[in-house]
DNA sequence: GGAAGTGGCGTTATATTATTACATACTTTC
DNA sequence: GAAAGTATGTAATAATATAACGCCACTTCC
């Protein structure tokens, strides 16, 4: 949908990126800047203003009831249609889906109210498959 | 959906989701305490408390991409289904709407992936009807 | 009545998330 | 080389949210 060239990135957008694709998950701007501290980070703006252009670029999401960020999780950071994300309150898992057909009804929505969409948030909240069947 | 009688409020309950009714759009919590110093409202646990209550009773949504606040637009907050919000980022109004062909999409695919939903959160940002034709 | 439990409230302090402001450095463009 | 644009470093602060403690009112159970 949005399309955006694999950009160069900035030492600093690597380092980010890194952590996140790293972590396999999503993380707050605080717990990256922990994380790169041994890589000369200092000041959460350091990781803000990356965080800013990896979300611009697509290769990373933000999570708002989680005020996280997690990386995309397509392969190469392909450019997609609106991302939903099911997140387990569990154990902190966040699967990434594109569900096309609910885009395209609030599309629909959205259209019929003359209203200009800009951006989409779609958040699940609950529990996964595996914390349901294994219960600890 | 979620069935709740209109309950009893406290005295702080009934405060702050008169503010948030009187404001006829979201205000964050200290938005919120501002409004109520004149009340005897002194610290933000006054508010932070009183709006989990009136979120779990259906009466006010929280809006995750605003860290805000909002009054249910239901008359008398009778129980409804998922709610969506479409929030205007020039003027700041918030639409409440219930999707609920969306929803049912969404339920469709937790229960193909297993995942035991227990919250939605679908937010669009954008630009109104209103905005768009009187562009200030 | 008294003990124990529950829920709301008030207050202080603190934690967490995000931005403002200003200075420096480098690159691209003309 | 000047100008403009972009990335960076740093300090300070703003904005959002919670932890911890004690008090009071009310209920329930003996
Ligand atoms: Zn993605
Ligand atoms: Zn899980
Ligand atoms: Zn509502
Ligand atoms: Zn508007």
């Amino acid at each position: 949908m949005i399309a955006h060239a694999q950009p160069e990135l900035t030492k600093n957008q690597a380092l980010v990126f890194g952590s996140l694709s790293d972590a396999g998950g999503p993380l707050t701007a605080y717990a990256i800047l922990d994380l790169l501290r041994e890589n000369g980070f200092r000041a959460p703006l350091q990781v803000y203003r990356a965080l800013d252009k990896l979300v611009e670029y697509g290769m990373v999401h933000r999570l708002e009831s989680l005020n996280a960020f997690v990386a995309c999780s397509h392969k190469g950071c392909a450019e997609h249609g609106t991302a939903a994300f099911a997140i387990c309150e569990n154990c902190g898992d966040v699967s990434e889906f594109t569900p096309d057909e609910v885009i395209k009804l609030l599309k629909e929505w959205t259209q019929a109210e003359g209203f200009t969409l800009a951006r989409t948030t779609i958040e699940l909240r609950g529990t996964c498959r595996d914390c349901i069947s294994q219960p600890n």
